[in-house]
DNA sequence: TTGTACGCGTTATCAT
DNA sequence: ATGATAACGCGTACAA
């Protein structure tokens, strides 16, 4: 490899020029900047990251830790490709690196190494859940100092850095459609209470059905035959198909959390003869690539996941780039949208 | 940050000593061992990755490269997903770290940057498209000695590194299962050409098709009736259905080159009135989580992108781990198989 | 405007 | 079995 030595002995001068030229610092006459970027052309010369990194005291990688998600292959999911792109687009902008961790399923060592050993300047969080082992790790995290930054998902009395969605309007809106097409008997089928989306979710729908005086026994009350309970995943959908089945004549439309658990639930009520669109509503929840193409179409509610990633990396960074405003933590909540499709009828 | 000086000091040895302790190697008393691993503890000292990638020459990175695809946002599909997730795991088994890279639409500046900073040791280029532009490059990567391997893409008269499925196999099996079935006319909805899996399936449903004599004007005559031709997006599957409608007198079955298109195939179908499973027998192609929950459900091959994704990064991190069995390049083909559902009806 | 000189935290080589 | 010490390629304070 080509290095700034040889550089800055066929242009003429010191290594520091060349570094100035390179970095763009301090004045420089022109002659002597053409002079360098000349010698570097044909020497064919490329600053060596690594080492530029470890001068700079910094890796220059955002991190990017995904939850391990047994079966699911991890990326199978719309929700986890869509920030992604999100994020990678934006760190690229900003001249940083991506660097991605997988978490094991064991993970008795967990993300903090990635800072200890200062691979990465930052990172976001993707899939935490709140449990008492992921808040404490996040606080260990916190109190080394390491900034960090959480995507949909909340943790209730903490100030972490969050871009999270506005799930409770979210379901708000989603049950507000089908109570205004008319149904009154809106089941929900929530998913996993350990994702703080699952509460926020809850509590848009109890919004809905109290303001439309459909919880007689007061705030808290639920029907239990109305609520129900997954893990967001398809096959955990199918299963509440049955349950729900089982509730049919009190029951006219359900609202899942997820658009899979929204499909498998289709799935299952189709097999026992109930079709979605035609004996009850349904609306789904992510707006899925998968909402599309059932049948019926899927009413669901869209998330900008790819703009919510895209938001989090902005400002880590900015953070970390030492821009102004690096006080305190921020959270943001961005908003979301229904998609009306078919499978809530096609009557007004 | 703690650093190694200190801890030698601690522990009352010299820095080379402790280097040695965290790198296990040469002799050393245990009881120095122990001293040294206690300092470290007790100072919470963990060796910066950053200088010791420096010191290493090599950046402990392997690359990879992810297409520009509109749209689609990236991620949004099966394919990448599984990948991924399968270089991921073995990345960590074998101590590295994952880098991605997003290609931008533009992207004069391609991924050889990276190897020329020294960013990454290796790298994983997918979707990979047979374009002389992309020739050229990885050419280039080639002749500047930068270790890659391709995935799901093979370039003809090369010998580039490459983890491949048997599309051509994949394909006749597919083929197969519809003549097996007793559909004589079947159609095949191919993807985009740059694709080499697109040509390798192409043959695949040649030599079924010849084998049952359904190629009558010689090996390379293809009814055009017989044969469309997609992009791999469910859009240009919807599309095809118009077309394919028109000669519905004369195709019994269809075979897609992937779900994607295979789902808006029958959804295009279904709205003009032809219903897949009842009036054709489709068959897809990836065996994506989509074709459980079409309706109905569609039969598939299934590609071990998983697996092809942990082959390359093994082998490649192999070679530049310095191996044995470091000479010449590999090229490996992983096998594929076909998952039945009720795509073509439920006659045996 | 440019050069000198040092530091960054390791690895690795050579003595001892 | 362990200790010095020279790289490694770059950023940057300070001197000129």
């Amino acid at each position: 490899m080509v290095t700034r030595k040889e550089v800055a002995e066929l242009a003429g001068v010191s290594e520091a020029t060349v570094s100035r030229v390179f970095n763009g610092v301090g004045p420089m006459k022109e002659e002597t900047k053409q002079r360098v970027l000349e010698a570097a052309k044909t020497l064919n010369y490329h600053p060596n990251a690594i080492a530029q990194n470890f001068a700079r005291r910094r890796s220059g990688n955002l991190g990017v830790v995904l939850p391990y998600v047994p079966k699911v292959h991890l990326f199978s999911t719309y929700f986890f490709s869509e920030i992604l792109s999100g994020i990678g687009a934006k760190v690229k902008e900003k001249g940083y690196d991506l660097l991605l961790l997988l978490r094991s399923p064991d993970e008795e060592s967990d993300y903090i190494d990635m800072f200890r050993s200062q691979k990465v300047d930052a990172c976001i969080i993707l899939g935490a859940t709140d449990t008492p082992r992921e808040l404490e790790q996040l606080k260990r995290l916190e109190e080394g100092g390491h900034p960090f930054c959480l995507v949909n998902q909340h943790f209730r009395g903490e100030q972490f850095n969050e871009v999270d969605a506005d799930h409770k309007t979210g379901s708000y809106i989603a049950v507000r459609h089908l109570l205004d097409r008319g149904h009154r008997r809106v089941a929900f089928l929530n998913g996993s209470p350990q994702f703080s989306s699952s509460g926020d979710r809850l509590e848009g729908y109890r919004q809905a059905m109290r303001e439309a005086g459909l919880l007689p026994g007061g705030m808290d009350a639920l029907s239990p035959h109305l609520y129900y309970e997954g893990n967001y995943s398809r096959t955990s959908g199918y299963r509440a198909a049955a349950q729900i089945y089982e509730h049919r004549h009190e029951i006219d439309a359900v609202f899942a959390a997820n658009d899979r658990m929204a499909i498998g639930l289709m799935q299952g009520l189709r097999e026992l003869g109930w079709e979605a669109g035609r004996d009850l509503a349904v609306v789904g929840y992510d707006n899925s690539d998968a909402a599309r193409v059932t049948d019926p179409p899927l009413t669901s509610v869209a998330v900008p996941f790819y703009e919510m990633g895209s938001l989090a990396a902005e400002k880590l960074l900015s953070r970390i780039g030492g821009d102004a405003a690096s006080k305190g933590t921020f959270q943001v909540k961005v908003d979301t949208e229904l998609v009306i499709r078919q499978s809530c009828g096609r009557r007004s």
